[in-house]
DNA sequence: AAAGGAAAGTGATAATTTGGAACTAACCTG
DNA sequence: CAGGTTAGTTCCAAATTATCACTTTCCTTT
């Protein structure tokens, strides 16, 4: 295995909750989750056009931050970045109970004060149709 | 049901996945909601002295968030702050899962960068012995 | 082989949020 | 009714996020 810099993350604590959050607990980073389990694989720039429009200074941290933790991978380890998709590895997919659990959580709780939300199965229509191009193809 | 001023939330987009992160997205939020299920009820000095350490400024913060958002309130609703502790709503409880997912997600997955993680369970066995005296009597 | 274009980032700077510490207000309690 | 506790606020410095222009690389086209 090539050298991998894991972590330059402070733990705050022992507990599996806070040290997820740690790495995971921001607006951004299960946003490119997300959008990694439903479309697969997924460029850099297709991540710019995911509804909620991340900062392409974020997103390169993120996509850094989640690779050093091995959540996310490209799917061409050794070949230029230039079209070089990102997608999950195990430990990455091992997320989607979270996803879920969130999705699901919000679907059903904040409806009141986000009259316009969608369910998660609308949501992944929609993300999957919006860009149906090139990355759902080469996973 | 008296007036409560729900969100100045400003929702990303309509994704549930998105949505809850608008309002659970950051690395204290679920930390309150975790101390809440190991322990029934809190109060503000208690969540101070949860191993993570927040500061007072954004506890306040946060805790208005939250029962903003109908996740938390107080116990005894109208009756003065001092030792009147937060629990969670039917809303809040309904996190669980989620918390569960994460945490162990956690647990599996980043032993290797962050050998002291400890599991779900001790975790809730040591919040809960740290601080065994008053709040989870008056539950 | 050079020109052009698009994709993947970087960098500069402004706005917002966080974090730490001290401070205040309200209330029990003796 | 004095003193200590508890639940916050306020102030300010530091870190993070957002906006947007800029650079670089490499792929295609001629």
């Amino acid at each position: 295995m090539a050298k991998k810099k894991k972590s330059e993350i402070e733990w705050r604590s022992e507990c599996p909750i806070a040290s997820g959050l740690d790495i995971l607990g921001d607006k951004w980073s299960l946003l490119i989750v997300r959008d990694l389990f439903i479309c697969r694989t997924r460029t850099y720039s297709e991540f710019c056009e995911s509804p909620e429009k991340i900062a392409t200074n974020i997103l390169a941290n993120r996509l850094k931050l989640l690779t050093s933790m091995g959540v996310i991978e490209r799917v061409d380890v050794d070949r230029p970045a230039r079209n070089n998709a990102y997608r999950l590895t195990k430990s990455g997919k091992e997320l989607r109970k979270v996803l879920e659990a969130l999705g699901e959580w919000s679907y059903t709780n904040l409806r009141e004060s986000h009259p316009d939300i969608i369910s998660i199965d609308t949501a992944i229509e929609l993300l999957k149709t919006s860009r149906a191009t090139k990355s759902s193809l080469n996973a």
